[in-house]
DNA sequence: GTCTATAATTCGATAGAC
DNA sequence: GTCTATCGAATTATAGAC
């Protein structure tokens, strides 16, 4: 009488890409969950219930409801990671990789703004354990792209050996934060004109950035 | 039996500084209120109990529960303003005092980190009015000023003029922002060693948006 | 502090793919 | 037969009420 056991109960009415397995359900369910509520509040019945799983199904693919929350942040951080090889790797001046950089990034987290608000109220957390794991295991990569591009540039001559890559590279992505977190009241500060321009935004960062960082 | 009402009554334990008046013990008591639950679980009643007053008095200083939550955080910006304007008035290289500026920015808000994340916490609510009344009534002053003078080492022609004022000292707030909110995990980024060094990390900011916008 | 409800996690078994 | 995805039931941890 029951269903077979490989094919999806019933999803709650919610949509997923077709002939989707389990574990990519689960996924979408999760992200949608955990952004909606937060981590915390989220339940894990509640997400095999929206992916039409059984709620083991969950513990079959992921060890924990942690290690769930961060297969979800992974998820995006590779997306991103995929649109990062393709702007680094070709071969421009580097004030136009970083600008490429900068507005992708943007575009990225705008995006995916449900998780990138979740990740930043885990941050914000004092004192978070999640939030290291979150930094060492997921974000990491991408931010070491970053700063290894700026570093080879140095290698090159093209940039100032006295600046840490890594300390530029972590400016030009507080830039983006701020600009994602506080969009609503840029435009009341007054003289700022780009509240409502992200790429002119994105584009005068990395140029202040590369040209604060040259070699002249 | 009761005490002279224009008299303290009993300031639950809490301490105030001497001769303080009813208005002064007010703001402290809401501040560590408001930093300490929130804006929405913050209780007048509870504030007016701590600061030895009553309730109704609260409404005689302050028109509203919001209008005492921004008067809580303009004292301290208003204190910051203070800071503000001693370190831009000594006449220097722009350098110096950007860099300056934003190492004083940086210990202010670390000093006054519990309200701090309370502002933070506002910006972060997706269409918060409060966040705007914040930005426009209370931020903009000293932002302005930053950003005034950037604009006046430009008319001196020691800074580039195709780059908006506004935007540069946006930039180094987010660098500030940043560093404040993601302390504990910035030291998990590959490369930046800068973490535990905030007199670095501001140096460094500043050097890099000054050199990016300077006139060369 | 105990009691209880809720949520996280583990266990054992089944069904289908190779 | 082994391997993997699945589920239902049983077990533990946790948080709040009393």
């Amino acid at each position: 009488m029951t269903q077979p056991s490989h094919v999806p109960a019933s999803t709650q009415g919610q949509d997923f890409p077709d002939g989707s397995s389990g574990r990519e359900r689960l996924l979408i369910a999760a992200s949608r969950e955990f952004s909606e509520v937060g981590f915390s509040a989220a339940s894990i019945a509640t997400i095999a219930l929206k992916a039409g799983v059984g709620k083991s199904t969950v513990f079959h693919h992921f060890a924990s409801k942690d290690e769930l929350y961060l297969a979800v942040i992974n998820q995006a951080a590779q997306e991103f990671g995929q649109q990062l090889d393709a702007v680094l790797s070709v071969s421009q001046d580097p004030l136009q990789t970083l600008e490429n950089f900068q507005a992708r990034h943007l575009e990225h987290i705008e995006r995916n703004a449900e998780i990138a608000r979740l990740v930043l109220r885990e941050l914000l957390e004092p004192g978070s354990e999640r939030a290291v794991s979150l930094v060492r295991d997921v974000l990491s990569a991408n931010f070491s792209r970053l700063s290894g591009f700026i570093a080879e540039a140095a290698d090159r001559g093209l940039i100032r050996k006295d600046v840490e890559p890594a300390s530029a590279a972590l400016l030009m992505l507080s830039a983006n934060v701020l600009f994602f977190q506080a969009r609503q009241v840029l435009a009341h500060l007054p003289g700022f004109e780009l509240a409502d321009k992200p790429a002119d935004w994105t584009g005068c960062v990395a140029d202040i950035v590369f040209h604060g960082i040259e070699q002249s």
